[in-house]
DNA sequence: TTGACATGACACCATTTGGTGGCATATTAT
DNA sequence: ATAATATGCCACCAAATGGTGTCATGTCAA
């Protein structure tokens, strides 16, 4: 298994999840057909987002369906809502002192 | 310069950002000290961190100073922000399912 | 002033990453 | 039956990654 950190770290894979989110399922080659490079790379991509969780593969005839599951991505967003504070800390004492020099 | 979820893809940098958060400013000896690799490793890393706009650096006597910049963290944070809506959706499906099944 | 400390800069190395192409196989269309 | 499509699987490759050690330099303390 792999860490959804590194498997979120390649545009070409957050492409991917962007396309799996508004089309709900798309077989390999449609993926493929939206990317320069070859459709061995984007299966490569794929196998790292299922490894993380992030997608589930089933096979219809002679393709194979990826679906996007979100949920994973929670750790990210947990993790990520753990430094909020701090930027709005700094954006508040940036407020208070511009409110000082401009009375 | 660099990607802010790249940067944050390893976990050693990642406990780099922990530790600037609970600590405002550290020296790079101070950083390592924390973990099981030597000085030079710590220091690529936190120049990943750097070109990433995630750390400021400065001098102080003998010592280089790290402090942590938070806000380029808003972009993974403004990034998984799109995709709540999908594990919401999910879950609500999920426990409309529970009580059809339950009454 | 001399020695210890903190760092930068560099060369080096093994492994991972992100791509390629080729071949075999299953499925669909003609 | 045959040809085209979609994919899995494997070997291969260049470049990036994440470490190491060494050496030179600036700073602080005794």
């Amino acid at each position: 298994m792999r860490d959804v950190y590194s498997a979120v770290a390649d545009p070409t894979r957050r492409q991917i999840i962007r396309m799996l989110a508004s089309a709900d399922e798309l077989p390999l080659h449609e993926l493929t057909a939206a990317f320069p490079m070859g459709r061995t790379a984007i299966s490569k991509h794929l196998n790292v987002l299922k490894e993380a969780g992030l997608v589930s593969e089933h096979k219809v005839g002679r393709e194979t369906r990826y679906r996007l599951i979100p949920e994973p991505l929670q750790e990210i967003r947990d993790w990520v809502a753990h430094y909020e504070q701090f930027w709005d800390a700094r954006i508040t004492r940036l407020k208070s002192l511009l409110e000082e020099e401009q009375p």
